[in-house]
RNA sequence: GGGCCAUUAGCUCAGGCGGCAGAGCACCUGACUUUUAAUCAGGGUGUCCCAGGUUCGAGUCCUGGAUGGCUCACCA
């Protein structure tokens, strides 16, 4: 409406920059030969006291007296306030200074000392800048509050938000701790494609994308479990890969179709020994870390404490509804308590099934955990050994923290046989409209068939364990750039 | 995909019953050589998410749409 543009900030902070290359002042600079970084100055200010520093930052803050002023920079490492006199840089760099804005980095060189207030400060006798902002930051006291906005444009996110950092530095840390605790005891990492010919290894729906010179549909991958496996097969005892899967699904607090999971197979190992791995693993990587088993989600206590206790899906459900499916041993009787307990049903469903449904119904949800739950289904875990006593049930464990589910665990299904008709079970489903069924992989049977020792496998949730560590409500708080709808 | 809620200045937010678009910070002009939410004097910079409708008059009421959040469904 108006051409007056005189504290539009975008157009001030443009006619600032022409001016400083007016004036030879070059905007976007070189890089400045950095002597310490800002949270060096405030822990080792004893020795640095009087001693000259190069540092670099974004201004944060400006603080004018006229001839004098006080700025905060930021660096990675935190904040450190700065004192610019114009006796110390000269009338003219001082006026640079001035024209200067909240958001610009600026490389400074000066003395250290602490005010009368008491707060470290770098005393400038020269600086440069280094890059010119030319857009204005959110405000200083509340910060950057749109959800939208700070997913959508994390850099400002985290330029304001120091929490957000924290999170994410967190976030490397327990990626590395992983890595480290797992090369530690002799895995290997390894990297199989992402780009399927078929997705297998869960039940999902998959992204498809084409390769143009094959001329083929290709699947990115849901699931790093069937080469890793292939892996096993072919002699690599114990591997592991830390990594991106893709779920064409819904988004949530809990759900991003991009996530990362850690799987990891030991042969001559069994579902037992992956919970005693999966415990010790996220307990050491916690202490590590975080300094405490003593979490704490949503201001409700996590108690990481090992051992974590082991219970029978069968039992959970029986204590939870008070049905005992150990005396209903057919379909249809399960179907008639199904109903009676007020589940709809699609027709056709198996008492394993139903087992399932009602573990997931009536019992998840109520799992604070740390808890390991164990003997799934066969008809849910198609690629999970049965369990010797019951062959209708599996030697499969899923892992249950702050209410979420961050493991899926189970001793592997090495029958090329068994695994098959699991298999042709799941085209069954998928031919009756079940778009998440497994497909079948012939290749991998192949393998199977070559021998494959017993082996145990292990399935983390990377961004819901971070979630859980960190005391994030919505994955989106971990996942540096979440999936959204585009703009516009 | 369903339900509920939100969308107003760069940011954080007010705007009763439909009657000239508001505050703080930021920004602009000026003063100020140890401040720190610096201070003091002045200045409002806007597609009220979008498109229709009702009305003399819509930020406000109605309809449709967009984006986001929470939640249910689905999944991990």
């Amino acid at each position: 409406m108006s051409e007056d543009h005189h504290s539009d900030e975008l157009y001030v902070r443009q006619r600032k920059l022409d001016e400083l290359r007016e004036k030879g002042v070059q905007p976007y600079g070189e890089k400045y030969e950095v002597t310490h970084r800002a949270m060096d100055i405030i822990d080792d200010f004893e020795k640095l006291v009087g001693k000259s520093v190069k540092v670099s930052g974004r201004i944060l803050s400006r603080r004018g007296h006229g001839k004098a002023s006080f700025a905060n920079i930021q660096d990675m490492s935190g904040k450190i306030q700065l004192y610019i006199r114009q006796d110390s840089v000269g009338e003219g760099n001082y006026n640079i200074y001035k024209s200067l804005d909240v958001g610009d980095i600026i490389g400074v060189t000066g003395e250290v000392f602490k005010t009368k207030t008491g707060e470290i400060t770098i005393n400038i006798s020269s600086f440069k800048l280094l890059s010119k902002s030319l857009r204005p930051l959110p405000e200083k006291w509340h910060g950057l509050k749109d959800i939208e906005l700070r997913y959508r444009q994390r850099y400002v996110d985290l330029i304001v938000n120091p929490a957000v950092r924290e999170v994410f530095i967190a976030r490397s840390k327990v990626i590395q701790a992983i890595r480290e605790y797992l090369n530690r005891k002799g895995f290997l990492e390894v990297e199989t494609p992402v780009m399927h010919g078929i997705a297998g290894g869960a039940n999902a729906r998959p992204f498809i994308t084409h390769h143009n010179a094959l001329n083929i549909n290709l699947y990115l991958r849901i699931a790093t479990e069937l080469h890793l496996k292939r892996l096993v097969v072919g002699g690599m005892e114990k591997v592991y890969e830390l990594g991106r899967i893709f779920r064409n699904e819904g988004i949530s607090t809990n759900h991003n179709p991009e996530f990362t999971t850690v799987e990891i197979y030991q042969a001559n190992t069994d579902y037992e020994d992956m919970m005693r791995l999966t415990e010790e693993l996220v307990a050491s990587v916690a202490e590590e870390v975080f300094g405490t088993l003593k979490m704490s989600y949503g201001g409700k206590e996590l108690d990481l404490s090992l051992p974590w206790p082991r219970r029978d899906l069968l039992d959970l459900v029986r204590e939870i509804t008070g049905v005992d499916f150990t005396s209903i041993p057919d379909d249809e009787g399960a179907r008639q308590v199904a109903l009676e307990k007020g589940l709809e049903l699609k027709g056709g469903e198996s008492r394993g099934e139903i087992i399932f449904t009602f573990f997931e119904k009536f019992c998840e949800d109520r799992l604070w955990g740390p808890i390991f739950v164990k003997k799934y289904p066969v008809e849910v875990s198609p690629l999970a050994k049965r369990c010797s006593d019951d062959p209708r049930f599996t030697c499969r464990f899923e892992t249950f923290l702050a209410g979420k589910e961050i493991a899926n665990a189970f001793t592997e299904l090495i029958d090329p046989l068994d695994q098959r008709a699991r298999f042709e079970a799941q085209m069954r489903k998928r031919a009756a409209g079940d778009e998440e069924a497994h497909m079948m992989d012939e290749d991998f049977l192949t393998a199977l068939e070559y021998g494959m020792p017993p082996t145990g496998g292990l399935g983390i949730g990377i961004d819901r364990l971070i979630m859980i560590l960190t005391d994030s409500p919505s994955i989106r708080d971990v996942i540096l750039f979440p999936t959204m709808r585009p703009r516009e």
